[in-house]
DNA sequence: TGTACATCAGTGAACGCGCGTTCACTGATGTAC
DNA sequence: TGTACATCAGTGAACGCGCGTTCACTGATGTAC
């Protein structure tokens, strides 16, 4: 059982990462034990420590590759689109989508690391690596905004982002109750009728 | 030391549900251990159970008060104000003021505590305080939202406050990064606006 | 009002448990010849 | 290519620690007379 070939081991850091990825989105970065994670990968708990050199670290790792996914997954999407308003839509759609909703260990990490980060020391990894792949997020956001000028294109930016992910979070605490669907609802066409640009709709 | 009055152990049972309404709020539930919640009382910890059955009991209690909080401090500021507009500016003002975001423990609830309860289980009693709370100011923010269709004013209410919820949950992950005022000026300038009634500017 | 005693709010040691992390061990992998 | 052996990825028991909760105890409070 033990010694794996170097390419398995390879393998194995890559899926200890990804399912970290989900997990602590799911279940918040104290909800999940090295055991629990190593088991959720096919492993044991004690070989973390040969791909980690601590939980900390992989926070930091885990979310990280949660934004490079939604950064691609958003780049993906736009490109999909005829032009920035649809494009917008597309993602405005996507996000407050109520199967994102039930899919949290794939939704937009901003979102559900939050409060994780936030209680985290200043000092710690996982914060530099949140606050850096929001930087992204917002980019991408802003490059499909609908002002000319670069900054207002920033602003609206920041200004639908903040309402996407309060809208996701107050829903995600409600769960099956109904004001979740209508704060969803509310906010998708709020932000759709004002980023919607006219050669989309 | 033991056997106090009844006065004073009613006193005592308050004192502890508002250190837990604050720091419930600054590092979430699973952040205050019983003793650090008994101590900051001023109390020990074994007497903590001569209060509530358990700590998701208190958790409930704690959540219930910081919304009632909350309430209360929206419908004082409100009443204040010389119409619905100023009153509409007033909140929003408050809300997304840096003050708010170095102030945590006596932040608005369900900024601070939507990842808490979002992964408590369903049927946990803080979950029902949490929604129950949210509902509340909800209907605070939609006295005073600017539509003359109570169905629209909701509406306006619930997009806002998301906007609102976002903006500082991500600026409060942030922290100290220039990013954080960003986003709450962006969206402080774009609910103002969208927000402010003509007779209140 | 004063005395005797039952009550019970608060104390702090102790419980079982799960956490992050360490480490001696195993045996397939990778390499030297 | 085949053999001998060093390496090291993964295992699982063990560590110290802090958690939520329990409980025997203490002594001031509250009450019966």
């Amino acid at each position: 059982m033990p010694r794996v070939s170097k390419e398995q081991a390879e393998r194995n850091r890559k899926t200890i990462e990804s399912t970290a990825a989900m997990l602590f989105r799911e279940r918040g970065i104290n909800g999940v034990s090295v055991a629990d994670l190593m088991s959720a990968a096919g492993l044991t708990h004690g070989g973390f420590y040969g791909h980690f050199s601590s939980k900390d670290e992989l926070a930091a790792t885990a979310c990280s590759l949660a934004f490079e996914q939604s950064v691609q997954r958003w780049a993906a999407r736009i490109e999909k689109q005829p032009d920035d308003g649809a494009a917008r839509s597309a993602l405005i759609d996507g996000y407050l989508s109520a199967r994102n909703l039930k899919d949290i260990g794939n939704a937009c990490p901003a979102m559900t690391m939050a409060a994780d980060v936030a209680r985290e020391a200043a000092d710690k990894p996982v914060r530099a690596a949140y606050a850096a792949g929001v930087a992204d997020l917002i980019e991408v956001l802003a490059s499909v905004a609908p002002s000319d000028d670069p900054a207002q294109r920033r602003q609206q930016a920041l200004v639908q982002f903040s309402t996407m992910v309060g809208a996701m979070s107050l829903a995600r605490a409600m769960q099956d109750e109904q004001l979740a669907g209508d704060i969803l609802a509310a906010c998708r066409t709020a932000l759709l009728d004002k980023a919607g640009s006219p050669a989309s709709r």
